[in-house]
DNA sequence: CCATGTCCTTCTCGATCTGAGATTAACTCG
DNA sequence: CGAGTTAATCTCAGATCGAGAAGGACATGG
């Protein structure tokens, strides 16, 4: 094999070229209904004023810890967060400088506060997914797999329960399918599998003290069960097929 | 953002700690109605004598072409291979000398020739996932990772095919699924899913010329469809939760 | 060449799931 | 109080599923 009995053969590893291996970090929330992302603005050459993906450097730490700690330094503290690992991206040439090989997160946030601009940016800010668009270097197609992922992710994972707070009612769940997939489901339809689904949500007993800003009733409120998985999953509508 | 800026700055990629970019590929066939991975044995200390999955380093070509480039160097030329992107393995000391990053991908592949030893590999051979065990490095986690995709993957997509010949029967596709699955899907209704799946597989008008060896009719021939993904699925039986 | 067993392919049938819409009742707002 | 909104439930026809069975076509061993 040839990683390790190149290493073996007294390998300097000053004699090669160098490679940077960075993480890059696609964070979504939802804010009144629409699927937002982290960006933050490059303050410096090139690229300076664009827009891109939160990263940095991988240090002396697995690459989750160097993807949650890069989180934090540039929004604060970031409570019940899902973070997983999406993609790694490292066409040579994707960094005008060196080679850049960049591990992509993605990430699952409820409701934030806007970010605490951290010590690397300029500016950090969330943006409708709609509008992020020209982002620097080739952090247009991370954001795309990103988008991918949590589209097809949350019909058969219940991370959907992620976007929201930690008892929610089903209205603000559909919300969170609404806004991923661009498409409501169903309401009633939606109510009846939401709940028939196995560890997918839990009834806390407890109903919210106002009903909808425009009327209805008061609705009741749940929390995330233990599944891991959905089964039967929660199918998008209409998948356009071919 | 952090990368660019820093690099901006004057950066010095030989003042970095040094990283190496590797992959490492999963290769998975079929033989006798059994799954098999392909791997190396290493020549070179440490672990000298052990198995691992091949791989190497990443050199000036994107990542996707080093893990083409290493499986041919290992098995020579790979006709109809399917190759994805498998996951980044990076945690430091994974490689007891330096920190190694590697890019694991996935291959499936249809039923070939023994491999042919390449340069870098004391000897590659096929063996039952189930034998696969204590392999070098993490290539354990590694390995159990492809499977899992595997076993995932061939639910919503058509790669079942690409463990086949060109020209198929539907009991040699539900091979694969017993052999990837460990599972036996049921004969009537498996053959009936994948005949009503929209572009999963394309009936050629063909047979077989004869029966089979303890005897049956001779079965009709299949060619793989232009669908992407299969909807509906064809999932998994006895999927146990929790 | 015949008896036996294999197994591809199709069919049956009840149980379950799905999508689309309707209904009821609780609630907010003006 | 009246009108509009919406959570929650129900209805129902069509699709899908799991499990089993039936019908042939075929190989093998006497």
């Amino acid at each position: 094999m040839v990683t390790e009995r190149e290493f073996l053969d007294g390998y300097d590893p000053r004699a090669y070229p160098a490679v940077a291996v960075t993480v890059d970090i696609v964070t979504l929330t939802i804010r009144d209904g629409v699927l937002h992302v982290l960006l933050v603005e490059r303050g410096e050459q090139p690229q300076a004023g664009r827009l891109a993906l939160p990263g940095g450097f991988v240090r002396e730490e697995t690459l989750d810890q160097a993807a949650l700690r890069e989180l934090a330094e540039e929004t604060g503290i970031l409570p019940r967060v899902h973070l997983e690992q999406l993609a790694t991206f490292g066409d040579p040439g994707r960094d005008p400088r060196m080679r850049v090989v960049s591990v992509a997160y993605l990430a699952f946030a409820p409701h934030l506060p806007d970010p605490i601009v951290g010590g690397d940016a300029a500016a950090a800010r969330w943006t409708p997914v709609e509008a992020a668009t020209g982002l620097a270097f080739d952090h247009d197609a991370i954001l795309a797999a990103g988008l991918e992922r949590a589209r097809a992710k949350i019909e058969y994972t219940p991370l959907a329960t992620a976007f929201v707070g930690e008892e929610f009612t089903i209205a603000q769940l559909r919300g969170v399918y609404t806004a991923v997939w661009g498409e409501e489901p169903h309401a009633g339809n939606f109510h009846r599998k939401a709940l028939s689904v196995p560890g997918f949500i839990t009834d806390t007993g407890a109903t919210t003290e106002r009903g909808g800003d425009r009327g209805g009733p008061r609705s009741k409120l749940y929390r995330a069960g233990d599944a891991r998985i959905l089964h039967p999953a929660l199918l998008r509508p209409a998948q356009e097929r071919r």
